[in-house]
DNA sequence: TATATCATCAACCATATGGTTGAATATGGG
DNA sequence: CCCATATTCAACCATATGGTTGATGATATA
């Protein structure tokens, strides 16, 4: 049961969970290794965990005091499928993607 | 100078904002008729559009005593292109595009 | 000119959002 | 058992968001 266009596209809207989530691209991570690069404390940064499994955009398994987070792309899938019905932008430029990664993930995800 | 991850994805997290634009979809349309079919003010209307020509995903023009709304595709793709960066997902399915369009397009965009 | 129409502005309101801090609740290790 | 670690909870705060209403500013038309 995939998450609603409203809740998606608002969890992808705040910087820092953008970001959560670039994070996890790399590798699953736990609450605490995730909140340490953010200037902010580590009870904000669980809220937007929340937030991010609300959305379906990760899920979160507790083994032991951890708690492991872990992307989960699926769920961005009926996000881009409505974005691509205003798609009359051609399929993406590949040299435009990778420049624009180079240039996104390292701050923003 | 397209706008950023954040204005784009907040504006696109407002159902009445995605109606809008599937609206505009078909067509340009003055500010009142985009209004009509809304339960709600032409005030706030107005707001959406306020919002939607900030996330670049509109622009406005005045002819008249009218403003006419003309949607701008292209300023979903620096969001789209975010969003291919975790598709671990496959190209868009075609029919499941299609299906999701008739589920989701008459009432929610 | 007088009047109606199109749209925004300004002030206001209720609720949501994103952060803080300190206490509480597991769980693991000595 | 005692203590440290991992995470959340609860209360709070400032600001943002999405709506309302009534006034206002342009523009078209009789």
């Amino acid at each position: 049961m995939p998450a609603d266009l409203d809740t998606v596209f608002s969890a992808l809207a705040d910087p820092t969970r953008r970001r959560i989530l670039s994070m996890l691209l790399e590798d699953d991570m736990a609450v605490s290794d995730v909140a340490d690069p953010f200037e902010m404390s580590l009870a904000a940064i669980s809220k937007h965990l929340v937030i991010l499994a609300g959305a379906g955009l990760i899920t979160q398994e507790k083994r032991g005091r951890v708690k492991w987070c872990k992307l989960e792309p699926d769920a961005l899938r009926d996000a881009s499928i409505w974005m691509q019905s205003f798609g009359q932008f051609e399929a993406v430029n590949l040299d435009a993607f990778e420049a624009f990664l180079e240039r996104e993930l390292p701050s923003d995800g």
